[in-house]
RNA sequence: CGCGGGAUGGAGCAGUUGGUAGCUCGUUGGGCUCAUAACCCAGAGGUCAUUCGUUCGAGUCGGAUUCCCGCAACCA
């Protein structure tokens, strides 16, 4: 069943302003969408390409406490730097707005009104867990206590991480508050709640029916909640960062994040709308009318929220139209770990601009060609550079370079006339015409990797058919011959400037611009005839430069060097604990001993185990230090320990002691010795 | 048996509803010399981790096993 649909809304996945993109977020969502966006319009379809920050939500305030600034610091300054860089990379949005401006304030709520209004959620008041010293709400992750299933002291209230169970904030016994330690107390507290139970219904059929095109991850991923059955959604939350609940009876309650996020899309669109509605037309025509098609670019965390609980909410508000796609991506890992915003493992995009300026479609080419469509993908910094040297340069631009300095050598620079065609050079034609189609189908069923590989693909025609047609030899001889197969070459090389287009922008501009020619259709991809005779070329320049091994290796080492840093920068000082007596102090027995013995414990990853002479006939000590040290390095050496510790099992062996050591911000633990040798078994104190 | 993800030629990845295993890079040999030592041609290289089963037929479905990677655990 082929729809017809007059204009395309694209929106892709907002980044939470808590701090820089990265590559995975360009991998998974921002370049695909971006592509997808140049895509249609190149074929002067009407799109709008929507982004914009999420800047509301939990983590954000607890970022802000933790730096001594207001949410609003916060949110201003990721704001800043996220939508500069992608301005910089080329990322096409036709807006890039924000969920803390006053336009959002007032759609989103707005949009919770009519639902209200509607009927649309139900009202329930709970008990929740309250902290009377810090006089909030506790969300489920801010209690811990002790898991109901296996015992573990430090369960979180959504979720034991020692068994997986997953819990309720209830579950737990003796419960705490993660902010002050106290215990928390229960209270009433209302909240509204999006019915999704009531939406199942249509939402089954509407997905596993009439949408089986959509990506196998995406569709299983959605069958798999239906299949569980739908609940409940609660759509506020009682914080003070973020829109109010537009009613009167709801004091510091504010929307939900999730809730609040995707509103962002059509709010973004209003704001672009309103500013410039000679150029965009009324919001409402991107968002209401059936003939405009919705495709959400997002990861695939965010899969449930855009295929089910989002649809849940337009429908309930009564007049929009539901995505008609929601192409999700898997994710990308970094040199084989997973990217990590808290670990700082991962490649900034404001960092790579400043490393490699006027290179932002050599990572545009790279995360494309690797992009983790299917299932997780990794990025290598030594992959990057042989993408670039072995595909960018040695074949796309080492093409253009051929073809024109070919021209330039034999006709100064001027497109010459193309003559008659050899059997070979219609079949060449033949070729490089039905790249159009190859693109095109695998754009259209959002398949990047496989689009791009289609475009490249014209560039490898181009060197063959210059390798096997020899014009540096016809050239000696036959002229006319020469002119013709270098005409063909350039109208190639034009080609090339349309076909990658939406893949590397900067590329196709600059080869443009090379070519001496204005901008182009989709259509014209495929035609022969894109460039004159007697058309006037410029310079030749190179497209693309060799990324050397230097470059690289200074890559890989301040990946390792930030990581590393950023540790240390974070680090502060504990505070102080509470005094203790001299009496309390000289309770405990610190000693001197020195190592007999040394092994690692079997079976654990950190625990080396201690022969210790402490001139008393020997103990057995086991300390957590497996990581740092060699076993073998240590034994003769004298170290501090605790003497008169409580004895404890560690994986079945008898500790009788502590070895006293210091934590280093990175986490590396350095043992406490003696810096003159001393008796063994003296005291410290 | 803690949870999850994976295992396809040297590397990185594709393999749609089961029907002779593909792509890019690398590698070997050759060609070419216009080109950023780039380009073109030919070849080598895989029992699709192992194993049992369903089937006329399985990389593709089901079970078992092994190994790898995250997380978790051990770190008084």
């Amino acid at each position: 069943m082929e729809k017809k649909f007059k204009r395309t809304t694209i929106t892709s996945a907002l980044p939470y302003a808590n701090g820089p993109v990265h590559i995975g977020h360009l991998a998974g969502v921002y370049v695909p969408a971006d592509i997808y966006a140049r895509y249609l319009r190149l074929k002067g379809e009407d799109v709008l390409f929507i982004g914009g920050s999420d800047e509301h939500g939990v983590p954000i305030t607890i970022k802000a406490k933790k730096e001594g600034v207001t949410p609003q610091d916060i949110v201003d300054r990721y704001h800043g730097i996220i939508k500069k860089s992608f301005e910089e990379f080329g990322i096409s949005f036709d807006v890039y707005s924000r969920t803390s401006s006053k336009i959002h304030h007032e759609v989103a709520s707005g949009m919770f009104k009519t639902i209200y209004e509607k009927g649309g959620f139900i009202e329930q008041t709970n008990e929740q867990y309250y902290d009377e010293t810090a006089q909030q709400f506790l969300a489920d992750r801010y209690i811990t206590g002790k898991c109901p299933h296996c015992g573990n002291e430090n369960a979180y209230g959504d979720q034991c991480e020692a068994c997986g169970t997953s819990l309720n904030p209830t579950d737990l016994i003796n419960p705490k508050s993660a902010i002050t330690g106290n215990a928390p107390v229960m209270r009433e507290t209302k909240h509204w709640y999006l019915p999704l139970d009531q939406h199942e219904e249509w939402l089954r059929k509407w997905i596993l029916e009439d949408h089986k095109e959509w990506k196998t991850n995406v569709y299983g991923q959605c069958k798999s909640w239906l299949d569980m059955g739908l609940h409940p959604r609660a759509v506020s939350r009682d914080l003070d960062w973020g829109i109010p609940v537009p009613l009167k009876n709801a004091e510091g309650k504010v929307l939900y994040v999730w809730f609040d996020a995707p509103i962002g899309y059509i709010s973004n669109t209003k704001e672009l709308c309103d500013n410039q509605p000679e150029k965009f037309g009324k919001w409402e025509k991107w968002w209401k009318d059936p003939e405009t098609r919705l495709v959400h670019f997002i990861g695939k965390d965010n899969i449930v929220f855009h295929c089910i609980v989002f649809p849940a909410m337009l429908k309930a508000e009564g007049s929009y139209i539901l995505p008609d796609n929601v192409p999700a991506n898997e994710f990308l890992n970094l040199e084989g770990d997973k990217i990590s915003t808290s670990r700082n493992w991962a490649v900034w995009l404001n960092e790579y601009l400043v490393d490699f300026p006027g290179k932002q479609d050599v990572l545009r080419y790279v995360l494309t060609a690797n992009a983790p469509e299917t299932k997780d993908n990794d990025f290598t910094w030594k992959d990057f550079q042989t993408r670039n040297n072995s595909e960018l340069v040695a074949i796309f631009g080492n093409f253009i370079n051929r073809a024109m300095v070919l021209t330039q050598k034999y006709f100064d620079g001027k497109v010459p006339a193309i003559g008659e065609l050899t059997n070979y050079d219609r079949q060449t034609l033949a070729e490089f015409i039905n790249v159009k189609a190859d693109v095109e189908k695998y754009l259209d069923i959002f398949r990047f990797r496989d689009a791009q590989k289609e475009a490249m693909n014209l560039a490898r025609i181009g060197n063959k058919y210059l390798a096997d047609t020899e014009p540096w030899k016809t050239a000696k001889t036959d002229m006319a011959r020469t002119a013709t197969i270098l005409n063909l070459a350039l109208q190639i090389a034009a080609n090339l400037a349309i076909a990658f287009e939406p893949f590397l922008p900067f590329t196709a501009d600059k080869l443009r611009k090379i070519l001496g020619l204005n901008s182009f259709n989709w259509k014209q991809l495929g035609s022969t005839q894109l460039i004159e005779e007697g058309h006037q070329l410029n310079a030749p320049e190179l497209l693309f430069e060799k990324i050397e091994d230097d470059v690289i290796e200074a890559q890989i080492q301040k990946l390792l060097n930030t990581k590393k840093t950023n540790e240390l920068d974070n680090y502060k000082p504990d505070e102080v604990k509470e005094q203790v007596s001299f009496d309390a102090f000289m309770k405990m027995d610190i000693r001197v001993g020195t190592i007999l013995d040394c092994q690692r414990v079997p079976k654990a990853d950190k625990l080396l185990q201690f022969k210790i002479d402490d001139g008393m006939g020997g103990r057995t000590i086991v300390s957590g230090i497996a990581k740092y040290y060699n076993p073998e390095d240590l034994i003769g050496k004298q170290v501090c320990f605790m003497a008169n510790f409580e004895p404890r099992k560690l994986k079945g062996i008898v500790s009788e002691g502590m070895i006293l050591s210091a934590e280093d911000a990175d986490g590396r633990l350095v043992i406490i010795s003696p810096n003159d040798t001393v008796k063994t078994g003296v005291n410290v104190g």
